[in-house]
DNA sequence: CTCCACTCCGAAACCGGTTTCGGCAATAGT
DNA sequence: ACTATTGCCGAAACCGGTTTCGGAGTGGAG
């Protein structure tokens, strides 16, 4: 941005007829033969309207199709009915095939309300921020979800200092002595599906399950991995750092990471990842090491992408909602918006497991695992 | 909708403060000793303010960082600076893995220009025309972009007739004796791709080339048919109705189109997929009929989306570059919103070859390929 | 009958910008 | 020197709603 940000570069003589067809408050007001200020309170839901009349008047302006121009209302009220969501328009794992969902599920409640969404994208952090501030400026939004939350994230800090009102589709702060207190947020309980992971892993008789994580800094990655040592803890098992890698995003970093862990001296006969998207990393270094995936290791994903069913053999996952998630955080966030504290305005949801063919029973020992990865090599 | 839209349900009590810091173009004007008309004209480009002054109020704008609040502006010009985005939520393969780039690149472009996009998504047609009225009415946005056009799309016939700026990613109208004259479009020519795809695999020396389209209610699939065309008889291949199927968009669908060419009794040695999920689907089919892609057959889809490099092999596919589409449609829109003709608003690109391990030589003919098909089974 | 409270509605101010119009001063034209 | 033009700016109207405030009408109590 190095244009001054308040010079406007549209041509002022580009004029534009007025358009047609739009019926006016004041127009309605004429017809009805009431003033436009009765209409407008009639309409906003004011007591002091007598309930005959605004009958007439919610029967007038349905029958006309009347409209208020939502940036009319906006100048007096200072609410423009719209919600943002600004996307990182640089991650690595960027193609987030729930997107859609995610957007129609934000939407639709957005829509009920009769509110909308703006979107936009950041390339990095300070850009980010950038984004968020000027959006709320010019008023294109009156606040924001703040996707895929940070440990420490400078957006919440940003916003809150603006007292701009936010929620977070995650949590944040683990681990920090004073966890912001009057933050609102939505998200899906990742470490009891970690958990769940864990204790059926441990059911079907597994006594090394391996953990691999995503990148630290997101704070999902602690709660998931919180979830994983809390199962370990509940099915009886002992905690083995050998076991647990961290920082795994991609596919290639999934490999990376998983293949660590199985040329470990006792290696895991299980392994939960944190992410899909790293456990079907996972699934050519089975092939090269000349393991089956499920029955000679057993691997569980979570986030439920589409992939998982077309993997050779089907990844067992858990689902995340999306439509849900996007639905959730519009309405607590338009709550929010409308003077509800924060701090009422937070909800988990959990995953549910779909079991497929990539976990079961153990075939192999420890021992016998490391001893068949030695032979394959 | 059963409520009446005029109806606000927003609680007329639940007051905000004014916001503070934002300075308003008032202060401006009085810490500049200037009236706010003349600091108003300053910053829209007027000509009847002396360059001295323009610098000096400029100055000070950025000074205060000093924004106009978007609604207040659009009370008065009738623009938001906003453009619109509506998307189909009930896609079958709904989840396009470059939506965040299309967003991305439309949100980039938008943003030079101190626009923004916002972004909704619609259950049905009905619900699509009425969410594009609606959202015109209100002037949430002044004016559309229309992803995944169709041949007869009733969005630009809903949007022409109301006069509202609209601009196609993709061309309508295939095949008609009159296509909108006056319409504007960004589009990434799938007909010279197939068109390549075919020459490329000609040139490889097949001589019975498959083809499985998209749905036929788009605009796309019918190009990419025509591109397959041509590149046959550009190669001096004949044209055989056989080797031609049609409607596959998921994995499922070209699965199934796919089995009905190889179980033909010439089968094609090569097969050209409209879309790479189609593509995709044909993997599966592949292994059960004990062919080996990139040797017995040869597949090449088209889209670029990042499946294809997982594949095994690895799928020949052509990229398409998101990101600058969504770019391209936000400037193009926005200069059309500006005044500019749409008819002289038209961009065609191109996607470019990727090519991996799925196509090559052709190892069998026709005959031999079934004979190996009927031993397998 | 008077007074008062209450219901319901209209007049007008207001929100924060943009645009029109007119006027003053300086310059150009004759 | 006197007018005509031009350059530059301020006053005020304007956009389409919302909100405040006051007043007319009604009914009940005293």
């Amino acid at each position: 941005m190095t244009t001054n940000p308040a010079v406007q570069n549209t041509d002022p003589l580009a004029k534009r007829p007025p358009v047609t067809g739009r019926v006016k408050l004041d127009e309605l007001a004429a017809h009805l033969k009431l003033s436009k200020s009765t209409v407008s309170r009639a309409l906003n839901g004011y007591k002091d309207i007598s309930p005959a009349t605004r009958k007439r008047v919610e029967n007038a302006a349905r029958q006309f199709g009347y409209r208020p121009l939502s940036h009319a209302q906006a100048i007096r009220t200072g609410r423009v009915r719209a919600i943002a969501m600004v996307l990182n328009s640089d991650e690595p794992d960027g193609h987030n095939p729930f997107l859609r969902d995610f957007i129609a599920g934000a939407c639709e409640a957005a829509g009920e309300s009769d509110w909308t969404v703006t979107i936009s994208t950041a390339k990095s952090e300070p850009d980010m921020l950038d984004i968020l501030g000027r959006l709320f400026e010019e008023r294109k939004a009156d606040g924001f979800i703040l996707p895929r939350t940070a440990v420490k994230d400078p957006r919440v800090a940003h916003l809150r200092a603006l007292n701009v009102p936010h929620i977070l589709y995650g949590r944040t702060g683990y681990g920090q002595r004073t966890p912001p207190a009057d933050t609102s947020w939505f998200d899906i309980s990742g470490e009891t599906a970690i958990h769940k992971a864990v204790k059926r892993l441990a059911g079907f008789g597994h006594t090394r399950i391996g953990f691999v994580g995503s990148d630290l800094k997101f704070n999902y990655t602690h709660l998931r991995r919180e979830g994983y040592a809390n199962g370990l803890s509940a099915a009886g098992l002992s905690y083995d750092p050998d076991l647990v890698r961290d920082g795994a995003r991609t596919r290639e970093e999934g490999a990376v990471e998983a293949r660590a862990l199985l040329k470990l001296d006792n290696p895991p006969t299980a392994i939960i990842f944190a992410t899909d998207l790293a456990a079907l990393g996972f699934y050519p270094v089975a092939a090269e090491l000349g393991l089956e995936i499920g029955r000679d290791v057993s691997v569980v994903g979570y986030d439920g992408i589409p992939e998982c069913q077309y993997a050779h053999p089907p990844l067992t996952s858990f689902n995340v909602d999306s439509r849900m998630a996007g639905s959730r955080l519009a309405t607590l966030l338009i709550r929010q918006i409308r003077g509800e504290h924060p701090e009422t305005l937070r909800e988990l949801s959990e995953a549910v497991l779909i079991e497929r063919a990539s976990d079961g029973p153990p075939t192999l020992t420890s021992e016998q695992l490391a001893q068949k990865i030695l032979e394959n090599h």
